[in-house]
Parts: C-alpha cells; structure tokens; sequence
DNA sequence: TATATACTTGACTAATTTACTCGGGTTTGA
DNA sequence: TCAAACCCGAGTAAATTAGTCAAGTATATA
C-alpha cells in the first residue's frame, strides 16, 4: 500500500465524481477544471479506475463518467489501490529464509502494521466523507444564524 | 502524510532499534545487516530521526542509537513523518480563493481523510506492534506444542 | 596519548516514479 | 456529418528514492 499525491488525485478526482453525477455523467474536462488536474493525467487514472470496476464511462457527446456503485460502497482503499498498479512486495517471500537474527520479526511487525493500515482505508467510504461534510456544513450553518442572531440581539440591546 | 517505502524502511529500522536496544545502543551497520538497508541510507534517515527527538545517539566505539523514548510513546506516524521532510500542501492555502464550483468543498473533504489517516498513524505505535507481535508468537509456540504433543500420542496410538 | 570505532555531514548520482504532453484513434448524440 | 467525449500508447521533464563516496568529529579503550 502507497500512500502519494496520485491517490490524493485519484480520490479527489472520485469525490469530484461522486457530487456532481446527480446531473449525469461528469466529463474529464470538468473536473480539470474544477480540481486542476491535467486533462491526460486524468484519463490515465481513469483508465485505471473503470478496469478496476470503480467507475462506468459513457462515450459520445454528453458522455463522462459515473460511480460503477453507491458512494458508501466505494473505499478509500480500493481507489488507491486501484492507481497503484505495482503493490509493494515487502516480505520476504521464500526467496532465502531471512536471517535468524532479526529480520523476519522486523518484517512481520511491518506486515502487522500494514495490515491494520489497509483495514483502515477499506474501513473509509467515499460516501462517508460526504456526509461527514454535510452534517459540518450544516453545523457551520447554524453557528452562523446563531452568531447573526446574536448580533442583532446585541445592536438591539445597545441602541 | 506520504506513506511510501522510506517510511516503511524508517519504521523497520526503528523497530530494530527497539528489538535490540537492551543490550546497549544499536550500531547502524547491525541494521544494515539484519534489515539489508544501505548503511549510508541509513545514516540518512537516522539523521533525519535524530532532529525529530525520536532516537539519541552514542558515540564512539560500543556506540549506536537508542530510542529516545519508551517504544510505546512513538507512534508511527511520527516516524514517518520525520523522514519525509516535505510535507504536502494540498490545501489551497489562500492562494486566489478556490473556484466556488467545487474545489474548496472536495479539498476540504480530502482534509477531512487526510486528518483521520493521520490520527489513525498517530494511534499506532512501535511498542503497540511489538506487543502484539509477542501475544502471535506465544500462541503460535502453544500450537506447535500441542501439534508436537499429538503427533508423539499419534506415533505411540499406532506403534 | 594513540587508535580504532562509530556517528556526522554534505555532495553527488543512478534508477524509479510521478505528472504530464502529444498525437492519434473510437464511439455516439444531435 | 460533426463535434464532444472517451480511449490508448509512446514519450518525457521533473521530482523523489535509494544509494555511493569522501570527508570529517567524538570517544572508549588499550
């Protein structure tokens, strides 16, 4: 599992998907623009993303793309994976049995740790994010009318 | 947060440190050949753990590193990153205000994971994974026991 | 004090990956 | 038909990684 700007492109580029296919397909060229991110860097993770079952692409005129499943059903983990074609082979598989003296255990911390770092983004939707969002905003929302009220309140009180 | 193969080189070597530092500071070059790094990749990336307080140094013959604190206060993210000293900006700082068509919400959702990845690395910390690792092997230990134990009964049920 | 051990630092480099460009396709709605 | 959009592969500059080399400096010990 690897973790750089390309998954953040990758996932941005999701989310970006995932708000606006309410009014059908999103073309590539939107989200450049929206997210800029190079029109042919897209398609290349586009590419990568429709073999990997994530997103289902329309072509002609009016065309783009939608999420293949439901936001909630699609994880962090999946997208990142799914750009990432080289998966790290980091254990020492059979290949000379690992020194006695350390590395296997080392290698298999590292394993365990890699593990529970993989369940954790399996474990975060992009559907997720979305709602975090939402109730955020909403919240937000509020403190706003609360603080204008409060305001008004105040002005009321001193003139 | 960038997770890429020098952090995992970083978090084996101080995993190494951990396993060994109770008989005195650990040399560089016993790494380098149990966890087969580069001695002078080493020397780079210790420098870098060094600054960030997360190892002291011994000098001199007998000398080496020793974790600077208790092996369950260093979470791996710090480890990480300590060696990668650039961190990302992906956040729109200011700089012209974001097209309102959707930028600022999906980098703010990106954020929002960005923020959950970094406490779950946080939450994770080298002693924790020793631990576990201990609780495995005394299990595994118990299992080749009582496999040893039924093969002697099986041996003796049909001699 | 001499000396070997081991850390410290910085400059340099090959290999790899990332992010991107270019130039062509093909499909399809209007 | 035509233009919008996806599709595909070759190529490439920039960045990063992983590593080398060559000097140091500090210090335990003989």
């Amino acid at each position: 599992m690897k973790l750089t700007s390309k998954g953040r492109y990758a996932v941005t580029a999701m989310l970006d998907v995932a708000l606006h296919q309410n009014v059908g397909p999103v073309c590539l060229a939107d989200i450049s623009e929206r997210q800029r991110i190079s029109l042919s860097y897209l398609e290349q993770l586009f590419s990568k993303l429709r073999k990997a079952k994530l997103v289902n692409s329309v072509r002609g005129p009016g065309g783009g793309y939608r999420l293949a499943i439901a936001a909630v059903d699609i994880s962090i983990g999946a997208v990142i994976i799914a750009v990432n074609d080289s998966v790290i082979a980091t254990q020492c598989k059979g290949e000379k049995p690992c020194t006695p003296s350390g590395r296997c255990l080392t290698h298999s911390l590292w394993n365990d740790f890699s593990k529970k770092m993989q369940d954790f983004l399996d474990s975060v939707s992009l559907g997720e994010l979305m709602a975090n969002s939402e109730v955020i905003a909403i919240s937000k929302k509020q403190n706003m009318v609360q603080g204008l009220q409060n305001d008004i309140l105040h002005t009321n009180q001193l003139g």
